[in-house]
DNA sequence: GATCACATGTGTGTTTTACATGTAGGAAGG
DNA sequence: CCTTCCTACATGTAAAACACACATGTGATC
């Protein structure tokens, strides 16, 4: 099956005729929310999955991208990971952050407040038409 | 010349080691900033590319997108253009902004308005260690 | 034994951004 | 004239970020 895209309607941005999908989403935002969620507490994929939601709005985080940035900031030493096999069910994977990661997230939060910081400029700007 | 990249050393992420590249920038942000700056005043391609940086801050944007930006926005009818050839040196394409651009730029406020909501909840959880 | 919820992943295409290059008009200087 | 610079508009293309689809395995419930 696969055919949902539409490939003869160029489909760009993905524009419904006359409408740009407009969501102004920070970049890469599932990433600080994801060490912000591990600095509060130690816990393995699937269950950041389900609590990213509540920091990023509306997005479900894709769970094949999820579990890929798990494994670059693992690479980078910025988490480290255990499998955990006591519990029962399949075995969980999970993640806890390192001191190099609380940095990282502390950047993040900089760079967001700087980001803060422009949006309202940009609103200040556009209220005061 | 064309080596920089660098095959071998994987670069992810614009990684110097140790380093991940945090921006926390919003997506596409460049769009509503020549929306904005259209609603302001009528003009052409170079000049807001030199006005979009006191918009997004230290991106100086890349010409080539903006005017990539202009004439996709300009194909849907949210901006038209005419050229000018009344000024001395290269002609210049003066782009105005329509009723229906007008409308994109309050749905871009409103999206801005949620995504600073949402640094805020971030900033306000991260902070309240 | 089929189906579902949990849990971790890979494959791949699309969108967005970054970097490089091409064309052209006119001013300034040798 | 020829080069160099600034203005102005544009294309080509690679990399980064994101979205969508699918694969695999455990254990519980029907």
């Amino acid at each position: 099956m696969r055919s949902r895209g539409g490939r003869g309607a160029r489909c760009r941005r993905m524009v419904r005729p006359g409408h740009w999908g407009v969501r102004a989403r920070v970049e890469r935002f599932s990433e600080p929310a994801l060490l912000l969620l591990l600095r509060e507490r130690a816990t393995h994929g699937y269950e950041l999955l389900e609590a990213l939601p509540t920091l990023t709005g509306e997005a479900r985080v894709d769970m094949g991208n999820l579990y890929r940035v798990l494994r670059a900031l693992e690479e980078d030493g910025l988490v480290t990971s255990r499998w955990e096999s006591g519990a029962p069910g399949p075995a969980k994977r999970t993640y806890e952050l390192t001191e190099e990661g609380r940095r990282l997230l502390d950047e993040w939060a900089a760079a967001l407040g700087r980001s803060r910081s422009r949006i309202d400029d940009f609103l200040e700007r556009y209220e005061g038409r």
